[in-house]
DNA sequence: GCTTTTTCGATGCGATCGCATCACATCGTG
DNA sequence: CACGATGTGATGCGATCGCATCGAAAAAGC
């Protein structure tokens, strides 16, 4: 057999590439040429991994969302034992919204995404699916949180984590458009964390 | 002198035709030849208008703007005298959350151009202006709500005001990208408002 | 060690992009 | 009424795009 590379590493090291691409210049900058130079491969090597561009596309994608969904799930599985479920509800909730410095790359990847999935079908898919899961995630939080009886147990989980990850996605955007720093958008996430947790006194 | 056209008009009508492709297509897809056979005009008269393809998006985003904060600003002249600060405030901020079907349109434009801005200072500059605005409406709804006593006076209306327009950009994204429908986004939003009103009694 | 097979990376191609250019139509004016 | 200025719309141009193609390099089998 002639020269063997490790593929699956190669997709990756592409995928980073792209997502590099994005949070630099966007998504509509992104070239197959481009990608290339930036991972350091030809582009004959792009090629061959990826039959199109929508494939390396989606690909990307699956990246991101893979890495976001298992930070989280890693975070929990983690410190589950050790915190209370409302430290752990916020600071999951904080990661989710890539609030992070260096999570600015991801968050603008994301939201290109998400921008361009409304008019593409599969990227629309992979997106919905690590929303569900994502929501999973933050209602069994909150299940959690009313178990040891931090949090009201007459409140609709699902309903609470649609409210939340909306918040989240929506700080996201905002800090990315710069409109305030990720220090406001933590404070206004804590605060909607905790008038959840005191759903009978306002804090003030 | 030649013929005579109105500049205005045609400029408009061009936005509208942008937005449009935008909203089919995605941002990536307008190109001066798309958008002037959308808007029924030669190309060289969308060259005449615009000197640049930035320019023509730069003023289709702030005709969006226009129209989004003039449609909530007439709302609350309308109506500010008839209703309750309450219903004032949910209704506003359902449409500045681009619910209804026929924001859908906006909702696509905005989210691109808000994507868009994270790599054009000229369009974040744009965004960041209108979003500011929007800012001053929803708090100063807030301030209103707390003078007629509907909403506890101890609250922060520009933190509440981030908040809601944090929870309503979400909720676009996530209605936009098919996660839930518009009624669902309402209901989050009302709920929202809900556990504002009565920030000492939970809603069941 | 030569052949064969498979992968790699560079180049070519047709299409399309944004923008510049130009002949023509149109209307006020000397 | 003829002239000239001015706005119009079609066409040209250079660049770049995604994708296909192809020669060269590299390793397994005899």
């Amino acid at each position: 057999m002639p020269k063997q590379v490790d593929y699956e590493e190669r997709r990756l090291r592409i995928a980073e590439a792209v997502c590099a691409l994005i949070a630099r210049s966007g998504m509509e900058a992104v070239s197959l040429r481009d990608v290339a130079a930036e991972a350091n491969v030809s582009m004959g090597a792009v090629q061959r991994c990826f039959r199109t561009k929508e494939d390396m596309l989606l690909f990307a994608l699956e990246h991101i969302s893979r890495r976001v969904s298992e930070r989280a799930g890693r975070r929990i599985a983690e410190a589950s034992a050790h915190q209370a479920a409302s430290t752990l509800l916020s600071h999951t909730l904080a990661e989710l919204a890539l609030l992070d410095e260096e999570s600015r790359t991801q968050a603008h990847v994301w939201t290109a995404f998400a921008t361009r999935a409304t008019a593409s079908q599969k990227l629309a898919t992979v997106l919905h699916d690590t929303y569900t899961k994502l929501h999973d995630l933050v209602a069994w939080l909150i299940r959690y949180g009313q178990d040891t009886r931090e949090i009201p147990g007459h409140l609709d989980p699902d309903h609470e984590a649609r409210s939340l990850l909306a918040l989240a996605d929506g700080l996201t955007v905002q800090v990315l458009a710069g409109h305030h720093g990720p220090a406001v958008a933590r404070a206004v996430l804590q605060r909607h964390i905790d008038r959840l947790l005191g759903s009978a006194s306002g804090a003030h």
